[in-house]
DNA sequence: CGACGGGACGC
DNA sequence: CGACGGGACGC
């Protein structure tokens, strides 16, 4: 965001590649030449430029060594850290330097940056994989694998942390491109977030929760300015105050989190939108897969407040949230088996009946603050879900009563099949998807493409119309051409094609390692 | 022991 | 017409 390369008065080399340049400090006198016969040898040198004084042209004693890559620099830092120049007893202090903008502020997470990598990765690798695939350029300390904290699911990324710089640098060059490595930020302390969140502002470019897409519903919105722009957690925005909080929960729960289930169709923006209404939420996030979204407050009194209000919120209609308090330790009270390996599971009729009659008058104030927000935003529950349509022909099993109706298609559909692992070896047919006039969300395009068997996965191009479906059966495939094709999901007319090859040879290709490009590879 | 110059004529 | 993604660690 605020790189040297938008600046554009800063030179765009100091710090490309990242890590690259080094700051030494040495003995007052030193020649270019000598750094340049002492540091040659580790690679190809830019530039080097020996610090002096502005006015007094007086020798400071330090210096700066610009290499051509990271790898090179470390192994002169590793090296040459320490040591003297021949000709000198004083050794060198050699370290990677900061980019202009930072300054000399010395950071103590420094050794931090220079051995951990952030990586893209496929969503079939686990942690032995990830290990395996960078322990060739080094020794690698630990790997995280980020995971979906309800589903387990690999989110696609991951960390890599080596002993040595050297062989981290070595790893960013030299692995496949599909990685997309980058020299990971140092992770925040709890209380340095807290403080991004007060000051509205991240020096890492790191989206915030309140700022992140709000178009789940993919066109049929408006970006809704009043409902919700200004608020920040524990503030009171519209709901009950913490007076009246304290006086009514102050005795009935210990715990802070609430695991909430979703109606299909909502997404995170708007499940973060219904939350806030109740002062004192943390973070709430959902797993548009799953549907499962968990939310936590600054106490169990608030948590409890909110399970209260929005447990049975019945938006849009013939669907309801389903809201719990989360005991860390009592997984199997949760509304569905959230290990399972389904992409969906369930359809529109998973939920009880939660009508507005169990609660009281107060809890209509919340529920009608929060669907006025959502009709603020501009979701239409009739566009996005075919009601209409759906209630017209009846909701249920038709026909052949292998098919069912579910209300986000005009069309009735057979039952959620189980996707199946991206083994970078399994691709049988991949189709191209166009939604119009905008796109679907990803929580509802999987449910509909799963239902034909054999899905991997199924995906929109970021803030596009159009994308892919891969199958591990070229039958499932053209069963789901015949039964989408031309058909509306969300409320989006939808085409539903065989793919052309891709264009370029990209992404990863799965752990089969050598043996060359394959058929299956070009689908 | 601790921090930022000079050059560039290239889309 | 519409053709090749993804991105930050929280309990």
């Amino acid at each position: 965001m605020c790189s040297d390369k938008m600046s554009g008065r800063e030179s765009r080399g100091l710090d490309d590649p990242p890590n690259s340049r080094l700051f030494i400090l040495c003995q007052k006198g030193t020649t270019e030449q000598e750094f340049r016969d002492s540091f040659d040898q580790y690679g190809t040198i830019e530039d080097i430029w020996i610090i002096k004084d502005k006015r007094t042209n007086e020798d400071r004693g330090i210096a700066y060594i610009k290499f051509s890559k990271t790898s090179e620099a470390m192994q002169a830092m590793e090296e040459m850290n320490g040591k003297a120049l021949p000709g000198s007893t004083k050794g060198l202090k050699v370290v990677v330097a900061n980019s202009k903008r930072d300054g000399s502020t010395r950071d103590p997470r420094e050794d931090e940056r220079l051995v951990r990598l952030f990586v893209i990765i496929p969503k079939s690798f686990n942690e032995q994989n990830l290990q395996d695939e960078f322990s060739k350029f080094g020794d690698v300390e630990n790997v995280t694998v980020l995971k979906d904290r309800s589903s387990g699911e690999n989110k696609g990324f991951g960390y890599v942390r080596f002993f040595r710089p050297i062989h981290a640098a070595l790893a960013y060059e030299n692995c496949d491109s599909s990685y997309r490595p980058k020299f990971a930020e140092p992770q925040r302390s709890r209380d340095e977030r807290d403080e991004i969140e007060n000051h509205g502002y991240t020096g890492a470019g790191q989206k915030r929760m309140y700022e992140e897409d709000f178009g789940g519903f993919h066109g049929n919105y408006n970006m809704d300015s009043t409902g919700f722009q200004g608020f920040r957690p524990g503030s009171n925005s519209g709901g009950p105050g913490p007076r009246e909080m304290l006086a009514d929960y102050s005795t009935t729960s210990s715990t802070s989190r609430l695991v909430i289930q979703a109606p299909i169709g909502l997404t995170q923006g708007y499940l973060v939108k219904l939350f806030s209404l109740i002062p004192g939420m943390e973070y709430c996030d959902l797993n548009e897969t799953t549907g499962i979204a968990y939310a936590r407050y600054s106490s169990p009194q608030c948590a409890a407040y909110a399970r209260d209000k929005l447990h049975g919120f019945e938006y849009p209609l013939g669907s309801a949230l389903h809201v719990q308090l989360a005991e860390d330790s009592a997984r199997q009270e949760y509304p569905m088996n959230v290990d399972s390996g389904y992409a969906s599971g369930y359809g529109n009729s998973q939920f009880g009946n939660y009508g507005q009659s169990s609660f009281g008058l107060d809890s209509m104030d919340v529920r009608q603050k929060a669907a006025m927000i959502l009709e603020k935003a501009g979701i239409n529950p009739q566009n996005l879900l075919n009601l209409s349509s759906a209630s017209s022909s009846g909701l249920g099993s038709v026909g052949d009563g292998r098919k069912e109706r579910v209300l986000y298609c005009n069309v009735s559909l057979p039952p959620p099949q189980p996707t199946v692992q991206d083994d970078g070896k399994n691709l049988a047919q991949r189709l191209f998807i166009v939604c119009q006039p905008s796109g679907v969300s990803e929580r509802v395009l999987k449910d509909a493409f799963c239902r034909f068997g054999n899905l991997i996965d199924v995906y929109l191009l970021s803030g596009r119309n159009y994308g892919y479906a891969k199958y591990a059966s070229k039958e499932s495939a053209m069963k789901a051409i015949d039964t989408l094709h031309g058909q509306s999901l969300g409320g989006q007319k939808i085409k539903v094609l065989e793919a052309e090859p891709p264009k370029a040879h990209q992404g990863h290709q799965g752990l089969q390692g050598d043996e060359g490009p394959s058929k299956k590879q070009r689908l």
